[in-house]
DNA sequence: AACATCCCTTGATTTAAGTCAATAGATTTT
DNA sequence: AAAATCTATTGACTTAAATCAAGGGATGTT
């Protein structure tokens, strides 16, 4: 446990055991079975988590039923409604478990509290944010510019250790795409012609 | 000058004098002209630019030639390539005034400084990022999940100040569109049948 | 004032993706 | 092991948006 967590912390900022001590005070524990729901819509977003081992993912669900693919959380990564968290506001999508998995959470008064006392970890979040502020700005980018082949492209090499770990209906929600629709594209790129 | 900017800046975080004239002897004072550049694509993003007056947009252009808009930018907001400023990488999109505009820059060894030496700054910097992700956020599922008459019903509620003053195939190209196909979205919503 | 450029709209047509439906192979559950 | 559910593919058809093309009104420039 936290051994994830405290490797990704110090890859970006240093620490001494007692700043990762008091960071740990501030942090729990969760594992979560394989199609659990870490965050249902419309309940208040009550922790960011951190993906120790398996996967989740966010999702909406549109007034037809269909599901829509915000993000998937693989080891390493964090998840979790920012804006339902920090304003109290219910959430407006869903965060649930794709493999059974080990998450480290905290918690809105926690991630208050460690931003006041602790500047490292005021640190470590701002340096977090501002790579997913980043990287959506990039996927935002792609969604207006770049075909779906390119989009599925990139998707696998950006992310080989999604690919083939979710079923292929998955991918092509987070692509924003029919699984028809990529079911075809697969076959118009192993066959080009 | 400056004004826009710290009145921003005291709506988040607080700031005695001493700290207020600490951030403003790292900050700068640049206008520009319409239609002039602040950043052109394959240039490294050397400034984060806060407009304090007139409006900017950032965009890329595809090989077809088309642009597409990722952000505009007026009174009281930011504008740069995040990735190209941090990681001093030649940008990949281009940042141009759309009216007469007056900025507030910030450089990169100023940034760094400052988050090092100024913890309201890093507090400031990173309340601005969060709220910037959680704003991409809500856009990539708006792309995902919403058809085009609500995306622009949205983007004419959301941002009001922008709408009358920017041509109308700049909207277009910001939600992804063609201008012809917003025309037509126009023309549905004002008689519908 | 004349010219050029930019901007928006509209029509005709093409194209890409979505929808609906069926099937078959995997995987999970009982 | 059988039943149920989930998953991916494929075909036929529909639909929504892009493309191509033209025209007219604004706006700006010399």
């Amino acid at each position: 446990m936290y051994e994830v967590y405290f490797e990704s912390f110090k890859n970006r900022i240093s620490l001494t055991d007692e700043e990762e001590a008091l960071i740990k005070n501030h942090l729990s524990v969760k594992k979560i079975r394989k199609r659990q729901y870490l965050l249902q819509e419309e309940d208040p977003c009550r922790h960011i988590a951190f993906v120790e081992k398996g996967m989740l993912r966010s999702y909406t669900v549109d007034k037809n039923g269909t599901e829509h693919i915000l993000q998937f959380a693989p080891e390493g990564w964090f998840i979790a409604d920012l804006y339902s968290f920090l304003a109290e506001e219910p959430s407006s999508y869903n965060i649930e478990a794709v493999e059974d998995s080990e998450l480290v959470l905290i918690s809105r008064p926690a991630y208050n509290e460690l931003l006041k006392t602790s500047p490292k970890y005021l640190e470590f979040s701002h340096n977090l944010v501002t790579n997913a502020y980043i990287a959506m700005q990039r996927r935002i980018n792609d969604l207006h510019e770049r075909s779906i082949e390119e989009r599925y492209a990139d998707f696998i090499s950006r992310y080989p250790q999604i690919i083939n770990r979710v079923p292929q209906h998955m991918i092509a929600s987070y692509l924003g795409l029919t699984p028809e629709t990529l079911s075809r594209v697969r076959r118009r790129m192993v066959s080009p012609g």
